[in-house]
DNA sequence: GTGAAAGCGCTAACAC
DNA sequence: GTGTTAGCGCTTTCAC
């Protein structure tokens, strides 16, 4: 339907090859002459190479595919974001998959999969698996992923993972955790309680595993640690959850002894989205921020930038770290570079 | 390099239109003896459709292209959710471009070409322009655009627009915002400023003008209209323009007759994500919220739940809309609709 | 430097 | 119900 190369090769009087060569690059360059009359006869006819045939012809299709868990989530956005920007730099296009959606009658459990699947049937050049890996791989996961590569395909997880042949772009999820207790720590926080998020990512295992790594260092109990939702929700719940298990109301701390930061129980949220459902909790409670409790996240979203009182929390360069995984997957020979490195950011929310 | 259809019929020692028509659906539905024959062989390769070949074989991509402005604003984030979700359901791919990318050496004022040149060359079945219209389309979009909907493709427009052929999506920016302004008007509210948005884009220019048409009808003149960015940092900037030029400094709103809500101004963003910065802006001048100075926004983006105090908005139904402009651009038969309605939401932002 | 022709992997007539 | 075959639009040897 669609005007195609051999039209606007007969136009210009040359033939398909030549056509081609012209408007779609290739070693032999044809003279000038003739590659201005291809290209004003393509211009003329409104011609729009066919991606697809291109892609069955040269066997590689320009597409990297980016599955999330949740693409509203800022968290993910940022990502996004970076990896959009990067694979345009590639000439590339990206495919979107959302591991959230709920896709026909399959359960949630396995969108990952029917995306990698989807992907590999376009033959993306390459796959970025960005949402969190789980403790253990679906080995059918591993299998399809597995032949893709094998068959040429890249594939880049942020975070560890046994996937065989995929590169991973590890996140100083648990050493960034450690690092930010132990910044707290160090200003006079003696009392914690770790919002967890779901024990089965390994990004929010991490992270809580580094929280604990820090608090024992510094011979510290955590007075509770509570599961949640990796959202906004989660942090609210997980936040409810602990305050009445630590019996903490407005009007005194636990303690009782009221009175200065020590004085208030810290909670240490898997990440910011938590973080934010956890303080909005807190004041449903009545409770002050940081007065009557503290609180901290993880990432360092950018949306933090207009909430009050800031986010104490520990910054992952969440764009750097799309662009990073699209440089991975599409250019072969990027160096296995520096990794990824955050930095402790001391807001209000803790006391800064 | 991978499997294909051609060596699955074999291994399964049925024809190649066999095993096609058993993989991947037809009219003519094959005995099923010989269909578990087919889908045990391809089980057993691994086989996954080239869907590519399916593309250039069946002229129909089974891909959707969706371009926004930039993915890590919420307001698009929320729209991208639903454009997924109903993809998904449609059995279709979203391939996601960014205007607010530099491409390559090329102004970002024709990022959105750009992308949509690059969707119709993937042969998108549709694409969904979700980034805000100029207030004069491009006219090469247009002739793109037009070429494309010729030949089968289907376009849908947030926002009015003159794209020969495009379906478009309107959304109540105009009513909305008079709906709203008319809210903040009946409870009191009498001195009000407009942080404008980019003036060349419609979503932004159709929210003043129901800002404005509200307040004229109240007999009430805005005590400034300023122009900014359409994100946070052009709300903060905006906002701090605004509270110099009416000299509002804190200890004593601009009227200096202190006390209750009327006394103070309230800022009417064009949309919540500016409105957020603005309120950074405030409090970056010691001023407080509702109390000094009131807020309110537009959209209720999803984030708004963890932001306090509460914003006073006018709520769109964004994932909503991403569904159904998915839903319009797959589904050929889907009934005109009924238009998408929203709701003003009163928050403590403005005093509520 | 330019053209002819053989695929790329799959679908859809069209025969049998 | 099953197999044959001609494309889908483009790239790329291979000759010239």
């Amino acid at each position: 339907m669609s005007v195609k190369l051999a039209e606007v090769a007969r136009q210009a009087g040359v033939s398909l090859a030549t056509a081609s060569r012209v408007l779609n690059g290739s070693a032999r360059t044809p003279a000038a002459a003739i590659a201005d009359r291809v290209r004003a006869a393509a211009d003329e006819l409104g011609y729009i190479a066919n991606a697809q045939a291109q892609a069955l012809a040269r066997s590689t299709t320009g597409l990297v595919g980016l599955v999330v868990h949740d693409i509203a989530d800022p968290y993910f956005s940022a990502i996004a974001h970076g990896v959009q920007e990067s694979a345009l730099q590639h000439g590339h296009q990206v495919l979107l998959a959302g591991t959230d959606i709920a896709g026909g009658a399959e359960p949630e459990r396995s969108a990952e999969l029917s995306a990698v699947n989807a992907f590999i049937s376009y033959r993306t050049d390459a796959i970025i698996l960005a949402a969190s890996r789980l403790k253990e791989e679906d080995p059918r996961l591993s299998a399809a992923l597995g032949r893709y590569i094998k068959n040429g395909g890249r594939v880049v997880a942020l975070g560890a993972t046994t996937i065989p042949g995929a590169q991973s772009l590890t996140l100083p999820n648990r050493e960034g955790a450690a690092a930010l207790a132990r910044a707290l720590i160090d200003r006079g926080h003696a009392r914690f309680a770790v919002l967890a998020g779901p024990g089965d990512r390994n990004t929010a295992r991490r992270r809580v595993e580094g929280f604990l790594d820090a608090l024992a260092a510094a011979g510290i109990d955590p007075l509770a640690v509570v599961p949640g939702g990796f959202n906004s929700q989660g942090g609210f719940d997980a936040a409810l959850e602990c305050l009445d298990a630590l019996g903490i109301r407005p009007g005194g701390a636990a303690a009782g002894d009221g009175g200065g930061v020590a004085a208030g129980v810290c909670l240490l949220a898997a990440n910011d989205v938590m973080a934010l459902g956890a303080m909005t909790a807190l004041r449903s409670r009545g409770l002050r921020i940081p007065q009557d409790v503290q609180v901290a996240g993880f990432d360092d979203i950018p949306t933090l930038r207009d909430h009050s009182p800031g986010l104490t929390t520990y910054r992952l360069p969440l764009k750097g770290i799309g662009r990073l995984a699209a440089e991975l997957a599409l250019d072969p020979e990027h160096a296995p570079g520096a990794g990824i490195t955050g930095e402790v950011i001391l807001r209000e929310s803790a006391g800064a």
